[in-house]
DNA sequence: CCCCAGTCCTGCGGGC
DNA sequence: TGCCCGCAGGACTGGG
């Protein structure tokens, strides 16, 4: 379930790696079924061996190295990924490797248990028509609520399973988009088409404010414990979930159940009492 | 064009 | 106690 701050964890944890040499690339543990790695192993290895990784990038869910080549690795974890510097939960499900020059260098290591990930290698323009925009919405931290609303403002969708459109707004996922609503106080059902400007700025700034404050507590390790940090360690943001998973537990603000339907197949909390179709008059 | 159901995958928890 | 089924949700595909 690594969404964006997940993700921007993750990421920080292995920016050390910048301008560093790539010595090797590999695959481990090949009982499992690797992982899709495109293009193939001697293929990518031809390509960046003796390169340098220029930056450590994020671009929505997704963790990008860029090459002094120019080139890109990308790194997807989807839902069970993990980029580590450190011992990997399991050796079991370690799925590939990169090495760097150095005594000392550790290697970067993709850990994936159900293996719906992916590590591609691209070149500039693939990048681009990949993940650039119309493919990939503006980055969640940096859009402008104007720009939420031109993407989403006309749509005829309910708002909870909008936000997770990654075209729209890049970096949501389910865990989030439930805390985002609740923050802002917006029934997950109304239709994009229906919210009021003050309904978006108010979604648009919980969106900030509760990726910004999940980030500060290096993500959200749920009780299947699969997210770790780059070194392997528990995030602690899901002790301070409002209503993901918690169905039937008091709302924090006003006591009444948590309820928990399904939008697009994927649940949905919400209170009922505190998150309204209309704008709240306090 | 817009949107949704189905798909991939593994580990787990609930029910019997 | 042990087995089996359903569920978890990233992003992509196909089709209505």
């Amino acid at each position: 379930m690594p969404e964006l701050p997940e993700v921007e964890t993750m990421r920080r944890g292995i920016a050390v790696i910048a301008g560093k040499r790539i010595a090797n690339v590999r695959r481990v543990a090949c009982r499992r079924r690797p992982i899709y790695v495109a293009p193939s192993i001697p293929t990518f290895r031809r390509r960046v061996l003796g390169q340098t990784v220029a930056t450590v990038d994020r671009l929505g869910k997704r963790i990008v190295l860029r090459l002094a080549s120019h080139d890109a690795i990308v790194i997807e974890p989807r839902m069970t990924g993990l980029v580590l510097l450190a011992a990997p939960p399991s050796t079991e499900h370690l799925r590939w490797a990169l090495d760097f020059e150095g005594p000392a260098a550790k290697s970067l290591l993709y850990w994936d248990r159900r293996g719906l990930g992916s590590v591609r290698l691209f070149r500039p323009a693939e990048l681009q028509s990949t993940f650039g925009p119309p493919a990939l919405g503006p980055d969640a931290l940096a859009i402008t609520v104007e720009q939420l609303r031109e993407n989403l403002g006309k749509s005829r969708r309910e708002v909870k399973p909008a936000l997770l459109d990654q075209k729209a707004v890049a970096g949501i996922g389910n865990l989030y988009a439930s805390e985002i609503l609740f923050l802002a106080g917006v029934h997950p059902q109304t239709r994009c088409d229906r919210l009021t400007l003050r309904q978006w700025i108010s979604i648009h700034h919980s969106l900030g404010a509760v990726l910004r404050e999940a980030i500060r507590y290096e993500g959200s390790t749920l009780s299947d414990g699969t997210y770790r940090n780059a070194l392997n360690k528990a995030g602690g943001y899901q002790n301070q979930h409002r209503v993901y998973d918690k169905e039937s537990a008091p709302c924090p603000q006003c006591g009444n159940a948590i309820e928990r339907i399904v939008q697009t197949q994927r649940s949905t909390f919400f209170c009922r009492r505190c998150q309204t179709r209309r704008n709240r008059t306090s």
